[in-house]
DNA sequence: TTGTAGGCGTTATCAT
DNA sequence: ATGATAACGCCTACAA
């Protein structure tokens, strides 16, 4: 293995100036860092993480602690995981992959032992018991989700209320009157998700508003339950001529199912769902859809860590940051005006 | 910052004695060993990640590498990156995520840094250049997938061929003489995934055994590109009665439109799909299907590297493995023995 | 069963 | 602009 002193004596220089040399901390002259270059490499030198860790006080890793609930939409939270890593790695960082069933003392664990200069949450529930934790420790942290009480922490998530109120809109635009917000399984709004709640409210008030009638029907997601789940609607409020669908799993068996019944989507019935585009393209007819924005969350929180652990290592207090990313409405295939009552 | 010399004190012993009691390579009393744990737990000790890294030589790392390709199945990988990350903690490991657009680079330079003491590469391609670097600088790997030339290597992947062959005869034992298979798109079979062709090869085998006639159609997966699909195979085969469907997206679009086309699964045609059972049994019908092992690939590689990492450590020659694990056969209501010729 | 002491490879503080 | 050198916190022969 070859070390920082090798290097400097293959320079003919200290290991210091190497060091500084690779840190850029202090001025080197363009002829001895030719050197050290040169030895660098005709050595094949690589800094020692665990020493760098040791001595430097850093040990340029961050947590990501990722949920294990099946609620979630996988791919988009796969999605964020690999921008966080991504752009970590710009920062010179690398990441930590944490579950959940540890429990919040994982978090505790790979700040107090310095595995990781901070730490990102995912999935963060309204009370979130990994909260605590960041308080207590003052583990620089960014949480991607919204707690109950996000003071002092930083957040970044998406306008779910907004969302919810795109999709009331643009119905109400179309004229329509009776809208079935199809949603994610009770469970969802049982673990006080936050996400799922914020979206039904957004969606709630601004079709009081425009003075929608609505429904509002949890859904597990399979072409069964989604069956009910459309029967039960129709069989309620026969009149519904838009539908919102706030999840993933439930879109392919509601447009089967619509299909199968006879409906034509978007001449008899409108459906707007709330999933990334890529999703929306997929379907046919090609879903209007209520989509996130483009930055990406995992580059905003990376962002956001960095600051926290920058200002930690400078001593300052780290200021709080809530970010939440305006949505978009993109027209497409399936919502048209509303058919005239017969 | 409590240190160990901090526990030592406070116990009342030397620190290598609080040392050993923590890592347990030598005999402690009882009664010392239980000072020792008061003091630790008294004053919140943990030992420090870097320092330990440096002076054990062990990171008590590895890296996961995770592939970027959107053809595979997302929710898949992640699941065996969630596996990972729950058996390396039982070994007291942690993961790292690296994802593949360092490119082999990444493999090398977590490796030489010392900043993981193994590594768990996904998506392995048939000719992978990272195998190459894991080669070059022996580190201690084990790889989800099967490459071209898997000596010295350790492996694990499902066994598709059997997977292939398993579809082709439950098929044929229910009287279909004409099958269609509905593959990924033609991109994955160009990157040289391995696992598709494998499957392919597998089943065609078996069916030239069985005398079946066969198309093999690679597919996008969009509602779109499925139904484009389906009118190509039954324009060229109007007789096709059973599908073999290896592509997730494929089959909700594929449902729908023999739905849609007046055909009824399993009475009129039979669908078996290669996939996940819970996917298999989110669909209507339930549908039969081929799928992975009880086992996690994902513990079996954590496994895999552990050993490895061991047996450098010890000086031996680590020894390779290549596990093919056998998928199953799970009949649930989309087969049914073929029509009669009308 | 326990203690002593040297070393792991970098960083950063003094000097020069 | 560069050098020497003392930490950093833990591990592990070697002694006792």
């Amino acid at each position: 293995m070859v070390k920082l002193a090798d290097v400097a004596r293959h320079a003919g220089v200290s290991s210091s100036t190497v060091s500084y040399a690779l840190s850029g901390k202090r001025p080197i002259s363009d002829e001895t860092r030719l050197r050290i270059e040169r030895a660098i490499t005709d050595l094949g030198y690589h800094p020692n993480a665990g020493a760098r860790a040791l001595a430097g006080k850093r040990s340029h890793i961050i947590a990501l602690v990722v949920p294990l609930h099946p609620e979630v939409h996988v791919p988009t939270m796969m999605e964020i995981a690999i921008a966080v890593t991504v752009a970590a790695r710009e920062h010179g960082y690398d990441v930590l992959l944490l579950t959940n069933d540890e429990g919040p003392e994982g978090v505790r664990r790979v700040a107090a032992t310095g595995l990781a200069d901070g730490v990102i949450l995912m999935d963060v529930r309204l009370d979130d018991d990994r909260i605590p934790v960041l308080r207590a420790q003052d583990i620089p942290a960014a949480l991607i989700g919204l707690p109950d009480d996000p003071a002092g922490l930083s957040c970044v998530d998406h306008d779910f209320a907004t969302a919810g109120a795109l999709c009331a809109d643009h119905l109400a635009d179309l004229g329509h009157r009776d809208i079935a917000f199809i949603g994610y399984s009770s469970g969802v709004y049982q673990r006080h998700a936050g996400y799922a709640e914020r979206t039904l409210n957004g969606f709630r008030t601004r079709a009081e508003q425009r003075a929608l009638r609505f429904l509002h029907r949890p859904c597990e997601g399979t072409y069964e339950s989604t069956a009910g789940t459309l029967a039960r609607i129709l069989a309620d409020r026969p009149d519904t001529t838009g539908f919102v669908v706030q999840n993933e799993a439930a879109i392919g068996p509601l447009l089967s199912l619509l299909r199968a019944s006879g409906r034509t989507v978007p001449e008899d019935t409108s459906v707007i769902a709330i999933c990334p585009d890529t999703m929306a393209e997929q379907h046919s007819p090609r879903l209007t859809s209520v989509s996130g924005p483009r930055k990406d969350l995992g580059q905003v929180a990376v962002d956001q860590v960095m600051a926290r652990i920058a200002a930690t290592a400078a001593g300052d207090e780290p200021e709080a940051r809530l970010l939440l990313m305006p949505p978009e409405l993109v027209v497409r295939e399936s919502t048209a005006p509303a058919p005239h009552r017969s």
